[in-house]
DNA sequence: TCAAACCTTCACATCAATGTGAAGGCAATC
DNA sequence: GATTGCCTTCACATTGATGTGAAGGTTTGA
């Protein structure tokens, strides 16, 4: 097994401090290994997946939620974890967070896109110094 | 001068707390008149402009980042408050904003397709039960 | 005129995310 | 083998967005 970090060498690679991926595996978020002498051992796509966290964070999710969907986000669409095992609930919630999640991308484009059109305008009007 | 509506209105109308309205005020997010005995007074577009706030918070922007954007979100792509007052820095602002934004849209929009995809798999796999 | 529903300010509590520091063990290097 | 840097846990502080309640004035309608 290579490519095993401990957690000063993660958060380097993410810009994410230490004490946060500590606090990410408080709630769930993360499941790293743990060497004979206590330290935390990450495989290299946690990177990626504390960048997702991130995002996700920043975006105004929380740690809760995250949690819920974390699992069904693991890019390889090939190899979930036992699709069978999928309540007709746990659809539904996810249908819902989607949905909600577009709610908040639609807010998000709307005002996007007004700033893009207020600067567009404030430049025909030759307004800006 | 019609249409002006009490804390506790534009509450129902809304359905944020007047707790929080206050709150936005004290945020310099809302300014609404005040009667003479001392009540908020708020004008239709208020309804609006919380929407708008309460669409941003929950998107992860800070009041802090919303007061200085709002400004330049009100609808009408007509009338900006004096685009000749726009100096670079805040034209530099916006852009960097809209930026922002536009990251945690992709983060969403990422998220938001990974779980249809799953679902998808799923529907596909006959697994939900 | 009284009650109920509304409003005001002030203040303190909570919750999630994050900062920070102490006290101590482990690892590599000189 | 001592210094330096990284790691551990524990614990308390802070910040932003909220909840909640007290104490008191206002409006409305029976």
């Amino acid at each position: 097994m290579r490519s095993a970090m401990r957690i000063g060498e993660l958060s380097r690679r993410t810009g994410v401090p230490a004490r946060m991926l500590r606090y990410y595996e408080e709630q769930d978020l993360l499941h790293p290994e743990r060497a004979a002498n206590g330290y935390r051992l990450y495989d290299a796509p946690a990177v990626y997946r504390v960048q997702q966290i991130r995002g996700l964070l920043d975006s105004g999710l929380t740690t809760e939620i995250i949690r819920r969907i974390l699992p069904y986000l693991d890019q390889p669409d090939e190899i979930h974890p036992h699709p069978d095992c999928l309540t007709a609930e746990v659809a539904a919630l996810l249908r819902e967070e989607a949905e909600r999640i577009q709610r908040r991308i639609d807010c998000l484009s709307r005002n996007r896109d007004a700033i893009h059109a207020y600067l567009a305008a404030v430049q025909r009007a030759g307004a800006v110094r």
